[in-house]
DNA sequence: AATAATTTTTAGACAAAGCTAAAAAAATTG
DNA sequence: CAATTTTTTTAGCTTTGTCTAAAAATTATT
């Protein structure tokens, strides 16, 4: 496995848990950043290795074989991530980048030891489930902080959008995996909200509130 | 920085601590295991990038720049050894492949942490000097086995050959870095050795002993 | 010093992974 | 449903790092 072709598989795993149907050659390649054309002749290899299922113009689904590679991919992004963060003490949004380029370092032996050093986590930073050794991942539930009404209270729990920006404005307002959040108020002109987060009242956009996942306390 | 220049600089700095002139071609081919033509293309880019004086028929050295790069690898390299060693509990002959793949990650900031986080370690797992983030060297006294006189007690402080093969016949024989070692017997005829280490007397080839490093205790 | 042997370089090819531009298929829409 | 737009694929080219085979330079050997 090349690293562009772990690349590709992470990626397609990714827009599956969104689109569940086929993904298309120009999805893939908007993620990539990169061109159609060059999509099209990855997914052709992939198919060849039985890693993905490829009908011309018709999108691909990983198979079977593919999609556990795809999970073990995401699990040693998420492990090292746990690890950059919980024992180098490096800030939630400042990991995404290095685990980009750990979770192609190739030891299983490593991942699993990693793994038991970490003491088996079951979350990364961001709050994403990191999958088991045989790709088994715990369902949480879970809902955008958008779609909750006024006066709920509820804990977040993750974080839709992982881009430094984003989690940088939420450590600036005291958001925090954990935090418990009030709805006060909800503008319905904007759909922006007032909420309570350790005592202060401050006023999220819609678009803040729906990469925001929380659960109801 | 590509991983495979990377590679060629790691490799002409390991070479260059032993010849001190040039390095040829050939030499760094075998150490690669490549071909010498792949040697030039590449040599002929480290130059234009001035990370190594290269002149057609004349080998190779490294400019500064280069070297500072290679010892950067180099202390990435170890450091990533003593943090599998001392924290995943992997042996020390189970780690150079893994770190192999570890030298190449790219975040500088990643280093420095982990250097921290593994509370500054001078030495590798093998006994090998980790350079400081300015690629200081710690020059440390050793010297062979083999060059030692009978009845002299020493400590062991590094092995020159860090093969899987070596490690494991020094851990099935007790030899470890900081043992104490008495040299109780010289045989001329094949310079093979008597020495008692940990109560336990053994017979060591000539072999052996010259790629153990030690210290007059 | 001339010849032989070795080392190194050059020239040309290949695979991986990308690109551009053009062609083909699918989807949209008037 | 025919025309247009969008998506996808094909064809051919580029770069990186490798290779083989042949040529050139260096080194060793009589």
């Amino acid at each position: 496995m090349t690293q562009s072709e772990e690349n590709y598989l992470k990626i397609i795993y990714h827009l599956s848990l969104i689109t569940k149907t086929e993904i298309s050659t120009n999805a893939i390649a908007e993620k990539m950043e990169t061109k159609a054309s060059s999509v099209t002749d990855m997914l052709k290899k992939l198919a060849d290795k039985k890693l993905v299922e490829y009908q011309k113009y018709q999108g691909a689904l990983l198979t079977e074989n593919g999609l556990l590679i795809a999970k073990m991919i995401v699990r040693k992004h998420r492990l090292w991530e746990v690890f950059l963060v919980e024992k180098l003490n490096f800030t939630w949004d400042e990991v995404h980048e290095i685990a980009e380029e750990l979770e192609h370092i190739q030891s299983d032996n490593l991942v699993d030891r990693l793994d038991a050093y970490l003491d088996f986590p079951s979350k990364d930073p961001h709050g994403d489930p990191i999958p088991d050794k045989n790709g088994k991942i715990l369902k949480m539930e879970k809902q955008l902080l958008s779609d909750l009404e006024i006066n709920k209270k509820c804990i977040c729990v993750g974080v839709k959008d992982s881009s430094s920006a984003f989690l940088q404005y939420l450590d600036k307002n005291k958001i925090a995996l954990g935090s418990k959040i009030t709805i006060l108020e909800k503008e319905p002109f904007d759909n922006s909200m007032t909420v309570e987060i350790k005592k202060n009242k401050i006023l999220i956009s819609s678009k803040i509130a729906s990469n925001i996942f929380i659960k109801i306390a």
